[in-house]
DNA sequence: AGATCTGAAATGCA
DNA sequence: TGCATTTCAGATCTTA
């Protein structure tokens, strides 16, 4: 106000600011709206400091109590409204939610009115139930909505509780179910078990509000995801192929959740060979992505499971893991990937309830597949070995120095086909290095983690379980590599005295083993190693230097 | 198989 | 809220 102006502009200027006044006097709740925007000019401010910012709320509230509905509607006081609600205390935000009952339907369903659902969804836990009560009885028709959806969905996967979700899903189930909620977050294969003879009928209305879903391109929802899961679990052969036909091109967009990955794999498992096709062209473009996701990764073993055609798999889906292979195989979730064609459904890599899970379709799949699972299985891999071998063979230190990617390694040594002989030679060269020259940065491979159990394991491979099919020979051949430091290996405190008894237990290394520890040992003494080791133990607690003492017992046998 | 670590969800406090 | 704290489950690592 203190600005210096010539007097003619300051004349004009309070002209202009007269004739804005009296066209503002003419609104409705001009005395509430031009103060509380001018108040609302400083609320914004980010860095305000707190005393002022708690002025302003206090006396933005002595405006708006109380007229809150009155103004929610109109665009410029509904951004006020949500610049109250971030700001506000507990009480100042409870007071705008309260005032606003009754109309959350409305609000959801309007361009602007839906922020404020959004804050008062998130900040006023005290008005989330009574908000997604306003909803009940309206859910079909809000999810189809363009704005109201993604305020179904918002309450859904963040703000409801069990049994509000429940009751939120309970509407795809038909027109009885918008009035009369079964209390006791009851889910679908509940009300089915209780009604049986409702089933038709339920399961038409699940599919209609689904199908409607996927029109109006909400298929990314988790709330959709739930739908779809439980119509799959309940459906004939003849609703599934219904939804099917549907869902096919849309699969690869619901995998980002645990349900709707569990969907896509329902829809691998039920699809005939042609839109299984389709289905892994729509996936071509994003495998890597897919294998390296949570619970994307799932959706790619259930298709390793049912997909008879493997020329197609190996075109379309292997050729592009093959590729970014190093990265897959050193990733927490695509290694399951590369460890599933490898070694199945192991218990090792892969949790119980993922194993009953792909268990679960076996029965359904001896329908829709046609090819023996060992041989699919094996075709699969018989694709994919070259590159795992070669990849072992370049990357070695990079591949067995990573816990997670050393998995992989040591699988791909078990059971890939064609020859090996690369990878083991590479693996070899490591452990040929000389343990004297190992730094802290490089530490010998058989004297650090968790290379130390792969090389073990490894020389046990041929003679006891887990068995590399065909044999190895690793362990003859890392004897030869070592032999100049087997009596070092032998008495490190360490792990490696463990991979000195597999050689000395293993059948086809014991006997030059044997007479390797009972000869001479290095250069500075004439004792032989067995003596060596003697001394290592003695005076030792019998804790000490276990490996060690198992070395000298099976000697003495 | 058991110990440990990690991240996510729930809870409590200012 | 925002922040810290706690709890819990699942995943990972361990070691003889």
């Amino acid at each position: 106000m203190g600005i210096q102006t010539t007097t003619a502009t300051k004349e004009a200027n309070a002209q202009k600011k007269a004739l804005r006044d009296e066209r503002r006097s003419h609104k409705p709740n001009a005395e509430l709206i031009y103060p509380a925007k001018k108040l609302w000019e400083k609320l914004r401010l980010k860095e305000l400091p707190k005393p002022e910012r708690q002025q302003v709320m206090k006396e933005m509230m002595e405006l708006i109590t109380g007229k809150v509905q009155e103004i929610i509607f109109k665009h410029d006081m509904s951004r006020i409204i949500q610049s109250c609600l971030k700001h506000g205390n507990e009480a100042q935000r409870n007071v705008i939610a309260g005032e606003l009952v009754g109309h959350y339907l409305t609000l959801s369903k309007s361009m602007y009115g839906r922020f404020i659902v959004v804050k008062i969804l998130h900040y006023c836990q005290k008005y989330r139930e009574a908000i997604i009560k306003e909803f009940y009885g309206k859910v079909r028709q809000l999810i189809k909505h363009k704005e109201a959806s993604t305020i179904i969905e918002d309450a859904y996967s963040t703000y409801a509780n069990a049994a509000q979700r429940a009751g939120l899903i309970q509407e795809f189930y038909g027109p009885e179910f918008r009035i009369f909620k079964v209390e006791d977050k009851k889910t679908l294969s509940d009300i089915l078990a209780q009604n049986p003879t409702k089933k038709d009928n339920i399961m038409k209305h699940l599919m209609e509000t689904l199908k409607g879903c996927m029109e109006k391109g909400t298929v990314e929802f988790s709330i959709v995801h739930r739908g779809l899961l439980e119509y799959f679990e309940h459906a004939d052969a003849k609703g599934i192929q219904e939804m099917l036909d549907v869902m096919k091109e849309q699969a690869v967009e619901i995998l980002h959740t645990k349900e709707g990955a569990q969907v896509a794999m329902l829809c691998l498992l039920h699809a005939s060979p042609k839109d299984r096709k389709a289905m892994l062209k729509t996936m071509k473009p994003f495998v890597v992505k897919i294998c390296k996701e949570e619970y994307g990764h799932m959706v790619m073993l259930r298709m390793f499971d049912v997909v008879d055609d493997t020329v197609l798999m190996s075109k379309a889906i292997l050729a592009e893991i093959v590729k970014e292979m190093e990265d897959i195989a050193k990733d927490k979730y695509g290694r399951r990937v590369i460890l599933y064609l490898l070694a199945g459904r192991s218990p090792k890599y892969i949790s119980p309830q993922s194993i009953e899970l792909l268990a679960k379709g076996d029965l359904v799949r001896a329908n829709t597949s046609k090819k023996d699972a060992a041989v699919r299985s094996s075709e699969l891999l018989n694709y994919i070995s070259p590159s795992l071998i070669s990849l072992i063979a370049t990357k070695t230190r990079a591949l067995t120095s990573e816990p997670l990617a050393c998995q992989v390694v040591f699988e791909t040594m078990l059971h890939a086909t064609g020859d090996r002989q690369p990878a083991v030679d590479a693996l070899l060269a490591l452990a040929a290095e000389n343990p004297s020259e190992a730094t802290s940065e490089t530490p010998h491979v058989l004297m650090s983690m968790p290379t130390d159990r792969l090389y073990k394991t490894l020389v046990q491979s041929d003679y006891k379980a887990p068995l590399a099919e065909p044999s190895l020979h690793f362990a003859k051949a890392l004897l030869t590599k070592i032999s100049p430091y087997l009596g070092f290996f032998a008495q490190q405190s360490g792990s490696s005295p463990f991979i000195v008894l597999a050689l000395l237990e293993n059948p086809e290394t014991a006997e030059e083993t044997k007479k390797a520890l009972q000869a001479k040992g290095s250069a500075k003494g004439s004792i032989t190693i067995q003596k060596e080791l003697e001394k290592v133990v003695k005076g030792k607690p019998d804790n000490e230097f276990k490996a060690v003492r198992l070395i000298l017992e099976t000697l003495a046998k």
